[in-house]
DNA sequence: TTAGGGTTAG
C-alpha cells in the first residue's frame, strides 16, 4: 500500500518532457488528497499507478475530458502546485533554487568559474531541481551548462536521460557544437542507453537551425553508432527538422538517398510538400504530390491543408474554396486544424465577417473547436476591435470544456497591452497561475512593452522576477525589446545595463538595437557611455567569429 | 514524433 505522501510525489512528479506543466488530472487528485485530508483506501492506492497512467494518456485539451474537470474546479478550492509541494511534502519553499538561481545569475565568464562559484554550496541536488534550473537558464549556456558539470559531481547524485537532453539542446541552441557532442559521447559511454532519438532530434533540429544542413544528414546517416534506429520515423524527423529550418532542398535530398531503405508512407511526401508550400515552391508540391500518387498514397486532410495554408498565405481565397470543394468531392473532410487556417488567414487579411463564416461552417459541419481554435478567433477578433466578442469567446472555453492554454491568454494579455490596460493585463497574468497554465517568453514581452512606455520600473522589475519564478528564460528577442522599449523612455542608463547584460550572455544585439541606442546616447551627449557600448557591440561581434 | 500560433518598428 502506499503511503499518502508517496501517492502525491507520485501526483507531482511531471509525467514527460511532453507535459511540462502538470496534468490538470493529477492536479486535481493532489487537491482533493489534500484538502479532505483523508488517506485513501487501500483500493484507490494499487489503482493508482493505473489512474496515472490514464490521465498521462487524456490530452488535457481535449473536449470530452474537461467539462466535469471544469466542475470540479470550480467546486473545490484549488491549491496552487508549488504550494502542495511545499507545505504537504514539507519541503522547503524554494529556498534551494533561490539560493543556486542566486550564483548563477552573477555573470560568470566560463563554466569553469561556475563550478567554482557553485562548490561550497550547501544544497543537495534532486532531479527536480536540475530540471527546474536547466529550464530557467535554457537561454544561458555558460551558468546552465556549469550547474549541471557541477552537479554531476554532487555524490549521491545522477543526471538522468532528461537532463542531459536539456543541456545537449541548451549548448546546440548557442551553437556550442563541439562541447554539444562531446555531451552526447559522454551519455552514450556512460550508459548506451541515454542516447536515444530524442536526444538525436534535438542535434539534428540545433544543426539546422545553425544553417549546418549537411551536418544534420550527417549525424542521421551516423545514428546507428549511438544504438538508435534508422527508421522511419528517424528519417521523418530529419526531414521535418530540414524542411522547417528552411530547407526543404536538403529534405529532398535525404528522400532521395533513403527513399528504397526505408518504409514510405504518406507522412514522407506529407513532409515535404508542406516544406515545398513553406518555402513557396508550389511546383515541387506539385511535382512531390504526384510522386505521392505514383507511389499508391492518395492525398489525405494533411496534404490538402498544406496546399490550403499555401494559398491562405497567398491570400488566394477562391483557390482555397477551390479545393474544398475538391476535398468534398474526394470525401476528406476537413479537420479542425484547416478550418483554423482558413479562419485565420481571413481575420489577417481583415475580412472578419468572412472569417466568421468559417467558424459557422465548421459547426455546421460537426468539427469541434479545440483550443488553438478558440486562441485563433481570439486572436483575430481582437485584432478586429472587437474585444467584446473575443472576451466572449474567452469566457465561453470554460462552458465549452475546452482549456485555456498560454495562447489564448497571451492572445487576451496582448490585447490589454496594446490598450494599456494594465490592471487588466495583470489580473489575466493571475488568473493564468491560478488555471495552472504555465506563461512563457510571449506572455512577458507585451507586458514588458508596456511598463517601458509607461515607465512603470516598479512594475518592469516585478514582471522580471515573476518571469525568474516562472523559470521563463531571457532571450535575444526580449533583451532587444527592452533595450528599445528603454531607450525610447528616456531610461538610458537602465538600457545600457540591459545591452550590456545581453553581449554578456553571448548574445548578439541587433543592428537596428545597436544604433537605436548609440544615437540616443549621442543626442543626449553622453559620450562615455556611448563609447562603451560601442566597444560592447565590438566584443560581441568577435565573439561571434570564435 | 506529417498540417494551425500572431511584427519588434510609426
Amino acid at each position: 500500500m502506499l503511503s499518502k505522501h508517496t501517492i502525491l510525489k507520485l501526483l507531482l512528479q511531471s509525467p514527460s518532457q511532453k507535459q511540462p506543466k502538470i496534468n490538470p488530472f493529477r492536479h486535481l487528485l493532489c487537491n482533493l488528497l489534500c484538502t479532505k485530508n483523508e488517506s485513501p483506501n487501500t483500493t484507490e492506492s494499487a489503482e493508482l499507478p493505473n489512474w496515472l497512467k490514464f490521465f498521462d494518456s487524456q490530452n488535457p485539451e481535449e473536449n470530452f475530458v474537461i467539462p466535469s474537470l471544469a466542475s470540479w474546479v470550480e467546486n473545490h478550492k484549488l491549491l496552487h502546485p508549488s504550494e502542495i509541494s511545499c507545505h504537504v511534502l514539507g519541503e522547503k519553499p524554494d529556498t534551494d533554487v533561490d539560493k543556486i538561481s542566486e550564483i548563477l545569475k552573477k555573470r560568470h565568464p566560463s563554466p569553469d568559474k561556475v563550478v567554482q562559484a557553485l562548490d561550497g554550496c550547501s544544497v543537495t541536488v534532486s532531479n527536480g531541481l536540475a530540471e527546474q534550473m536547466l529550464r530557467r537558464f535554457s537561454n544561458d549556456w555558460v551558468p546552465a551548462f556549469g550547474f549541471f558539470t557541477w552537479a554531476k559531481a554532487q555524490t549521491g547524485y545522477r543526471h538522468t536521460p532528461e537532463t542531459y537532453n536539456a543541456v545537449v539542446d541548451i549548448l546546440g541552441k548557442s551553437k556550442k557544437f563541439s562541447l554539444m557532442w562531446e555531451l552526447v559521447n559522454e551519455m552514450y559511454e556512460l550508459n548506451n542507453e541515454y542516447v536515444t532519438l530524442t536526444t538525436m532530434s534535438k542535434v539534428m533540429r540545433r544543426l539546422a537551425r545553425g544553417g549546418r544542413y549537411d551536418d544534420a544528414v550527417e549525424t542521421f546517416r551516423d545514428l546507428e553508432r549511438y544504438d538508435v534506429k534508422k527508421d522511419a520515423m528517424a528519417m521523418h524527423i530529419l526531414m521535418d527538422v530540414l524542411a522547417k529550418e528552411n530547407s526543404v532542398e536538403h529534405a529532398y535530398k535525404v528522400f532521395l538517398e533513403f527513399k528504397g531503405r526505408v518504409p514510405l508512407s504518406s507522412q514522407t511526401f506529407n513532409v515535404l510538400i508542406h516544406g515545398w508550400c513553406k518555402a513557396r515552391k508550389l511546383e515541387d508540391a506539385q511535382k512531390t504530390l504526384d510522386e505521392m500518387k505514383k507511389h499508391g498514397f492518395s492525398p489525405d486532410v494533411v496534404t490538402y491543408t498544406s496546399f490550403i495554408e499555401h494559398y491562405c498565405r497567398e491570400k488566394d481565397f477562391r483557390k482555397v474554396d477551390d479545393i474544398l470543394k475538391e476535398m468534398q468531392e474526394k470525401g476528406c473532410k476537413p479537420n479542425v486544424v484547416t478550418y483554423t487556417i482558413f479562419m485565420h488567414a481571413l481575420g489577417k487579411a481583415k475580412q472578419i465577417n468572412e472569417a466568421l463564416k468559417v467558424y459557422e461552417k465548421m459547426k455546421s459541419n460537426g468539427c469541434l473547436p479545440d483550443t488553438s481554435f478558440y486562441s485563433s478567433l481570439i486572436f483575430i477578433l481582437s485584432q478586429a476591435g472587437r474585444l467584446k466578442d473575443a472576451n466572449e469567446i474567452f469566457e465561453d472555453m470554460k462552458n465549452q470544456g475546452v482549456m485555456r492554454d498560454v495562447m489564448a491568454y497571451n492572445t487576451m494579455i496582448a490585447s490589454a497591452c496594446a490598450r494599456s490596460q494594465e490592471e487588466t493585463a495583470l489580473k489575466l497574468l493571475q488568473q493564468m497561475e491560478e488555471d495552472s497554465c504555465k506563461p512563457d517568453l510571449k506572455t512577458y514581452a507585451p507586458l514588458l512593452k508596456m511598463s517601458c512606455s509607461k515607465k512603470r520600473m516598479k512594475l518592469l522589475k516585478f514582471l522580471l522576477s515573476h518571469m525568474l519564478k516562472n523559470d521563463v528564460s531571457i532571450e535575444v528577442g526580449t533583451y532587444a525589446l527592452l533595450v528599445r522599449g528603454l531607450c525610447k523612455s528616456g531610461k538610458l542608463e537602465l538600457s545600457c545595463s540591459f545591452f550590456e547584460e545581453m553581449v554578456s550572455k553571448g548574445m548578439i544585439p541587433k543592428d537596428s538595437t545597436y544604433k537605436m541606442l548609440v544615437e540616443e546616447l549621442e543626442r543626449k551627449s553622453l559620450a562615455k557611455a556611448k563609447e562603451q557600448i560601442e566597444m560592447l557591440m565590438a566584443q560581441a561581434k568577435e565573439n561571434e567569429i570564435v
